[in-house]
DNA sequence: CGTACGATCTGCT
DNA sequence: GCAGATCGTACGA
């Protein structure tokens, strides 16, 4: 079951990255059906969030996407090679916004090993998870609950870590916050 | 117009 | 553990 798009406008970016753990990530790019299962997100909560891009109501070309009503994807090259992928949410002319950093391969594995010239870590960073899933610039900006990529229902993990999001030192206070959320699956921390 | 740099990944040491 | 890859975009002149 396809997730409706009111789902992606709920107010609460924190709670969306939380609850898409466990949910289905799909994309049919190509003519290839590929997908699996979040294990880690990030939130990024908007004009008030120094790490986000739309940090003090910053709106350019490139961060367009996160001003558009929730339900819609931002993608952007990070380090000239790697596209990364995120989540609109919220309404309108509120930049929530939440990037997949790491999947669990799940459907159409073989498409993803030809992708990413390798069998192992398919989907283990939001840049080689858009690698293995076709998804680059030309994907920004695409409904969620189109046809090309979309998110279905899924089992809700049993554990659940809240910790600092990756690489954004640079946000100051805000780079200590508990945005990022993975799935554990070894009970021992 | 010119320049600096980034929500990263990989392969080699 | 670390450096190099690689380029669209942001921003200042």
């Amino acid at each position: 079951m396809k997730l409706p798009s009111s789902y992606y406008l709920d107010e609460d970016v924190v709670f969306i990255a939380k609850d898409l753990l466990g949910k289905l990530f799909l994309t049919n790019i190509e003519g290839a059906l590929t997908g699996g299962i979040f294990t880690e997100t990030e939130a990024y909560k908007g004009m008030e969030d120094r790490a986000c891009h739309a940090f003090g109501g910053r709106r350019t070309k490139r961060n367009d996407a996160l001003y558009e009503e929730g339900g819609i994807s931002y993608v952007y090259l990070c380090y000239g090679l790697h596209y990364l992928f995120n989540i609109v949410t919220n309404s309108k002319d509120t930049p929530h916004a939440v990037l997949i950093r790491a999947i669990k391969p799940v459907i159409g594995i073989d498409t993803m090993i030809k992708r990413r010239k390798r069998e192992k870590d398919l989907t283990a960073g939001p840049g080689s998870l858009s690698q293995a899933l076709g998804i680059n610039l030309s994907h920004n900006k695409l409904s969620l609950v189109g046809d090309k990529i979309w998110i279905e229902e899924g089992e809700k993990p049993a554990e659940i870590l809240a910790t600092p999001r990756i690489g954004v030192e640079y946000a100051k206070e805000d780079a200590l916050l508990p945005y990022r959320f993975v799935v554990s699956s070894n009970k021992a921390i």
